[in-house]
DNA sequence: TAACTATATTTGCTTAAACGAATATACTGA
DNA sequence: TCAGTATATTCGTTTAAGCAAATATAGTTA
């Protein structure tokens, strides 16, 4: 219940949305790329995904330097419908497409690494830009 | 946007998830109502409440001296999804089964008017009590 | 109208959260 | 093992949120 207020809390800042959002649309991307996506410090960016990864929204797993963050696995049946609910709400709400239309524009520039060792593993990206 | 994040801002304290909660569970509340099943002051209810309101979470109607408050009711398909999200989360992770218990010993008590005069009009709450 | 009840708002204080700058850690390749 | 890159953590400061106590408002009843 505590945890539940924390979870809302996690959601409750405009900067966590936003970087929730494009990891929800790119499937996984690392901190480098969602600095350059939303012109946020590195420091801010390491930040909020600290604590979004407490509040068990997002994963993480390292690939060399790099860590990528994905929308969180369900650990629980609770847990799933929660991430359901998360990820339902930030479809409909459309939340930053200019973000979107950022992060589609770093994937032609081959940002990073993400776009290029890594991304085969992870969700087609075209899917969910436009 | 920062809307959805004020959304989330208002689900992110404890007290007020609790309220909303009892809200939920009983239809419709008065404000001494839920201070008396939480143990809150006066203030800190009616305060919580109108921050519950600003976020399109809870609707309220005047009953002569009371003021009665309700789950929201949509304002649009967004709204919509929001609130079925924000009810099934708060279902599914059964937050406050002790101030729900409280509730239902005030219904036997008749306390304040809600359970008496106004009662009738909303939903019937052995329907969420066991 | 006046006294009363239920609720809302203001004030002043304390605690938590966000931020940038600086520093630390973890991994890589020479 | 050293230099370099990516990310995490700490520190000090500023801003927001929660609270209780006091006060204000709105409706009721006499």
């Amino acid at each position: 219940m505590q945890k539940l207020a924390q979870v809302f809390k996690a959601l409750a800042d405009e900067s966590r949305l936003r970087i929730l959002n494009i990891i929800l649309a790119s499937g996984e991307l690392c901190v480098c790329d969602i600095e350059a996506i939303m012109g946020f410090s590195q420091t801010k960016v390491s930040r909020h995904l600290a604590y979004l990864k407490r509040a068990r929204l997002v994963d993480d797993r390292r690939q060399g330097l790099w860590m990528l963050y994905s929308m969180a696995k369900p650990k629980s049946e609770e847990h799933r419908q929660l991430l359901d609910c998360v990820k339902a709400i930030l479809e409909a709400n459309a939340v930053t497409k200019r973000d979107v239309a950022r992060l589609s524009k770093n994937i032609k520039k081959g940002c990073c690494v993400t776009f290029t060792a890594v991304r085969p593993n992870s969700i087609p990206l075209t899917l969910k830009l436009n």
